[in-house]
DNA sequence: TCAAAACATATGTATATACAACCTTACTAA
DNA sequence: TTAGTAAGGTTGTATATACATATGTTTTGA
């Protein structure tokens, strides 16, 4: 249910720029470390593999993402393409924003909570 | 990301239930407030009203809700089936297993976060 | 009484999600 | 060298989700 609310909220803030939060996570994912394999994003967002590659499908088709040799010959990955790039680019402040959208719409004691639950798993997957 | 594992986590220990997290949620929900509209449902667990529509259909396929007629001559509402009592019964012990199995998944702290979240946001709505 | 408005439910379309099964390709062991 | 396996990716099927739109149903106002 937090994750329905959570999720809308978001979404909802995002329809302007024309992507979603899922694929927004992704799309920032593989900027960040261009070349990914999706095996590894599934394995970094706990996704199951034939779910990125169905969102993938989806990133390719609006030409944000495209295929790429990996650096050090590991052969191919994912990279963004120049208008993914501009779409992440949109995307920053509007997302910022809805956070505190989101503070608004689920209280402030609950956002802190869900940001001490994310945290918590983090530290603890990275141990 | 979170709401991914903890999904997970439920539906896997209910797989031999033979039903899924969200139809659980809803049939324990019509289980205890027997003749609830589809647009009640929504309203309580915070879902599109197409959602519950197509969600409510699959609980019919199964058998496990059907129609019936609200008390007090209020028009039609959904109840839960004798089947989908049995499936209640069933799936009691295996949901109270899977809140132990995610607490060892997501990690206490995590799961601690996550309870204190919705509580907060329970208490925030029903204000 | 009946037409308009309001409310409730369902359907078309698209994405997100997972499981099972399948296809390639790469590695590996006999 | 080759049969076998492992790894990565895609596809079939089913459910969950939401938006927009359509279809029913009930309420209301004149």
């Amino acid at each position: 249910m937090l994750d329905r609310i959570l999720t809308q909220v978001f979404d909802d803030a995002l329809r302007g720029v024309g992507i979603g939060s899922t694929q927004l996570t992704m799309l920032a994912l593989v900027a960040s470390l261009e070349g990914l394999r999706a095996v590894e994003i599934g394995q970094m967002l706990e996704m199951e593999k034939s779910t990125v590659s169905r969102c993938l499908a989806v990133l390719r088709k609006r030409g944000w993402v495209h295929t790429v040799e990996r650096k050090g010959g590991g052969g191919k990955g994912i990279g963004v393409t120049d208008q993914g790039n501009k779409v992440l680019k949109r995307a920053g402040p509007v997302w910022r924003k809805a956070e505190t959208r989101a503070r608004d719409v689920l209280g402030a004691d609950t956002m802190e909570s869900l940001k001490t639950a994310a945290d918590s798993y983090l530290h603890l997957r990275a141990r």
